[in-house]
DNA sequence: GTAACAGTTGAAAGATTATTCAACTGTTGA
DNA sequence: TCAACAGTTGAATAATCTTTCAACTGTTAC
């Protein structure tokens, strides 16, 4: 990840000063842009975009998703976990078994308007 | 990217096989599902929305960007390179100086619903 | 024509990430 | 208690991606 460690990274002027000043002025705080990178990088891998989309079916079981995407338990556990971290997804544990599903009603939004653009070429 | 070349990769046995055979007879084409995570991993990561939100605001040249962001034109240049690929940004020359803008109406949605999730926690 | 500058590009370096592997935890049922 | 199985985890490997660097293209102005 970038960060500027007070050196002068820029390697050339400014063109239009007033644009450059107004964009400044109105862009939101570092922190948010980084966290919506993070949630999309998250978004940003097939394993995880086929997890969520069958969750967005039905909630399932590690084994079942292993089954489905023919991975190891281990691989999508992994994956799992990532998306708990963002909270995308939630566990639920009936004995030995662990349900996964949903957590965020704004995923499939996210889904729609993005396969709306991927659609269109 | 993972690929099964027809070697079975998973390591458990199915638990409720209905609810994997209702799934898998409702998932989208893999292709569609490929394009969807390229699409959000185009969007996941910081210069790169940095850069969105900018020309969100207003159409700006490379030298501009640069220095807004504080790094060089050639970062800033492969990165909008990698925006107009997926056809999320778009160009127009004037002279010398290459004006950016974006040249879709779904991000600035996406990016929205992404806020929203991000605010919620 | 050529100097100056905006922008692009390919290759290499550095950073990040996904999957595998092997060892582990937790729960059930005998 | 212990075998069996679902799931988790850390470390290592393999693959991928971002930035840097240096060389390049294209346009303008002299």
């Amino acid at each position: 990840m970038h960060e500027n460690d007070n050196r002068l990274v820029c390697d050339c002027d400014v063109i239009h000063a007033d644009i450059v000043e107004n964009v400044k002025a109105h862009i939101p705080e570092e922190r948010k842009l980084y966290e919506l990178a993070e949630l999309f990088k998250v978004l940003g891998d097939t394993t995880r975009i086929k997890l969520l989309w069958a969750l967005s079916c039905h909630e399932m079981c590690v084994c079942d998703l292993a089954v489905l995407l023919n991975m190891t338990k281990s691989a999508i556990s992994h994956q799992l976990k990532v998306l708990r971290q963002v909270r995308l997804v939630k566990t639920r544990r009936e004995g030995k078994v662990v349900f996964y599903s949903l957590d965020d009603d704004h995923v499939k939004a996210v889904f729609e308007i993005g396969m709306t653009h991927v659609e269109e070429r």
